[in-house]
DNA sequence: CTAGACCTTTGATCCAGGTCTAGAGTCAAG
DNA sequence: CTTGACTCTAGACCTGGATCAAAGGTCTAG
């Protein structure tokens, strides 16, 4: 080896500052099993490398995704397993996907609801008059 | 009057029944200032009437479009609020549909990403080549 | 009368995903 | 050496929207 090539290790600090997120959200991670134990320094202080950091990406990554923190423990898992894994991670994508289409669909169907609602309301009279409190008060949202 | 006319007074199951919520949800709701709090009984039982099964509805369709009970109690004092209420109401209803017009779009963003992702993925060969893999773990999402 | 359903209250618990605290130790700059 | 910023731990606390438990009182059908 050369001579003890000083990998440039990282404070929780620092990491948490390049990956723009909570040192207590770090340390939460590492509790929660996505973060591995880091090495520590001799006081005691965790001390983190650059894989540390893709890993900590990785994982904010997959959370704007829309993955929760258990499917993200899941898809470290996965993307860990050469060759076996890329096949489950594929299809845990598309299931991501699908389950984000059906809550597009949902959120669409209320909106639709709603916009009609904000169509028909002129803004003033009666409460009565009033489509959207009357949807709301009323027997059934469409019949 | 007419000779004491037995408006029917409900218990709160029966109420709970009608509008297909759990008991403690209304008595949740009523801590909340949601429901107003109803007659008792002498042996204390809550009474209700068909105001409150109103009510308790407008609240059950208010929340399927995602308003937040927060935003419901306001809603429900500007409906009482007659005339001067349906334009406040009109307008909340708006922002309602300006918000989730937004999340539908933030949503959809997300989705496409996904897709491409999933689209670009083999589905085997070694995590490198992963696109769905890569896109978690490189520098930026779409650079 | 009694079983069993229903009701009362206060207060605890749950879920995810963190966030904060206290009290103590460590590190780098001046 | 001192200061101030940083880090350590264990564990409590937060949000929203309920949901449940415990310990007791009430109501109704048979």
């Amino acid at each position: 080896m050369s001579m003890t090539t000083q990998i440039p290790s990282l404070t929780i600090g620092a990491v948490a500052k390049r990956v723009g997120v909570a040192i207590d959200t770090i340390r939460y991670y590492e509790r929660e099993g996505l973060l591995p134990e880091p090495e520590r320094r001799a006081s005691g202080y965790r001390s983190y490398d650059e894989g540390a950091v893709r890993q900590l990406r990785f994982i904010r990554r997959a959370k704007d995704l829309g993955f929760t923190l258990e499917e993200i423990r899941d898809l470290l898992a996965l993307s860990a397993d050469r060759h076996r894994g890329v096949k489950a991670v594929k299809k845990r994508a598309q299931e991501r996907l699908a389950a984000i289409d059906e809550r597009i669909a949902e959120l669409t169907r209320v909106r639709n609801g709603l916009e009609q609602l904000v169509e028909a309301c002129p803004g003033h009279g009666s409460p009565e008059q009033c489509p959207i409190l009357r949807a709301l008060v009323d027997e059934e949202p469409q019949a």
